[in-house]
DNA sequence: TAGTGGTCTAGACCACATA
DNA sequence: ATGTGGTCTAGACCACTAC
């Protein structure tokens, strides 16, 4: 005997702690609240601080907390749930369109995008980026990659400033027939997570789009979508749409 | 003059090191490799050994690599696309369904789980477990949600073997009137760690749906898949699904 | 038994926000 | 100037796999 295996579960420190903190989360805290630093909590609960950092950074990740750089460490609001469609088969940039065209570039489309397109290479792309803002936040960025080929009643000669939307306009020419998604885990670019307020290398979920017409994939999109705050959300039933309003679906993970 | 700003740009070591392994893995490297184990690594580039790990953790979230507790670390495929509807309205376990039935118990519903419903806290639900596998891979697990008062011809005295089947076919009984879906980052709890071959905290894209049927929610899922290994797709195109054929559309994330 | 990735420690310094 | 989270180090030991 001696050995009887009691406390044999052998839970790593920072997972219990993780269920610890959780749980006085929902018991102790108000969304918002501001949470004691993490030397303190490390200290109060007897562990070193890269450990409890382990702990925190995986409620992060769960959308539980939020943790800035020289503020400190508050407790998240539930995620937001942002529509990704299909709500209708709609061009980009159509009329209640939840984005925001932020600029436009011309130039020859990456090799990723090329592939996405079907397109050659070098083939020249408008490339629009957009955000999208929901309740005062950055949740999304976008870039759209529109082949000028899709476009070719696009003027030349126009002012940066008019060059994006006059892209999406002359998109909606176009017969869309039809979109396909994809979604995956991703970490945040430099560009995306400055536009985000977060930092580089921040999880997010990439939404990739592509849209037919005329017989072939007439533009192609990246969206780059916060994962700590936002849920996506894929409205497919005809009709019962109005009956809830984003009940919490967080989940104990 | 003197600290004329060289070099100014303060890149963490960790995410330099992510670019360069990025490129070597891309150049290098074929899918399956086995890498120098974390301590060469480290060495290799002049770094600690927890600051090498930070870049390989990420490249994992990304996908780029998988890592094995006594075994090594190995160059990642690219993800898998795995289709999440709706390719049509139905039941789950129609016919080529993409998921088997693991098991199944009735019991009252937890809470997050009511509300997803929209029923009562304590109602019965029968509590189906499915998985998906893809080329020998699993790659979700999940947890079905019936309300007992959605399959009301359900047979009393039934083998826990054909439990879960029974309240699927029961189900098909209904019309189903619509779906929605959200898609969000968790990480993955213990029980869903083992089935996906993978450790507990493991990130993971959970897709939370909602089948309606007779003017109300009819039953609910959540749905576990692996974030490192998976793209969800949502084919919403009607005819152009053919043409393409999963290109390769990771990003220079 | 040897070698791998996973966990953990106790420090240090840095970048950033705020007062 | 102070306090926060972010990065980094140089170790140690553990759990797991495979030989």
């Amino acid at each position: 005997m001696g050995t009887t295996q009691l406390e044999a579960v052998q839970e790593p420190k920072y997972w219990h702690l993780k269920t610890v903190l959780n749980d006085a989360l929902d018991s102790e805290f108000e969304v918002g609240e501001i949470l004691p630093n993490e030397r303190d909590l490390a200290a109060r609960f007897g562990v070193a601080r890269a450990t409890l950092r382990q702990a925190l950074e995986q409620l992060e990740l769960e959308g539980r907390l939020q943790r800035r750089r020289g503020v400190g460490t508050t407790v998240a609001p539930p995620r937001i749930g942002v529509s990704v469609g299909p709500s209708a088969n709609v061009w980009p940039g159509a009329v209640r369109d939840a984005w925001s065209t932020v600029g436009c570039v011309e130039a020859a489309a990456p090799a990723p995008i090329a592939a996405l397109l079907g397109t050659g290479r070098e083939e020249a792309v408008h490339t629009v980026r957009r955000e999208r803002v929901v309740q005062g936040q950055p949740v999304a960025t976008e870039l759209l990659y529109v082949p000028t080929a899709s476009v070719p009643g696009l003027s030349a000669l126009l002012t940066p400033a008019e060059h994006g939307p006059a892209v999406l306009r002359e998109l909606h020419a176009l017969d869309l027939e039809g979109e396909d998604r994809a979604v995956e885990l991703g970490s945040a670019r430099a560009e995306d997570a400055r536009q985000l307020d977060r930092l580089p290398g921040a999880p997010v979920l990439v939404v990739t789009t592509r849209y037919y017409a005329q017989g072939g994939v007439a533009a192609a999109s990246v969206a780059t979508y916060r994962a700590d705050t936002c849920r996506l959300t894929f409205g497919d039933s005809g009709a019962l749409e109005v009956l809830h309003d984003q009940p919490d679906t967080r989940r104990a993970s």
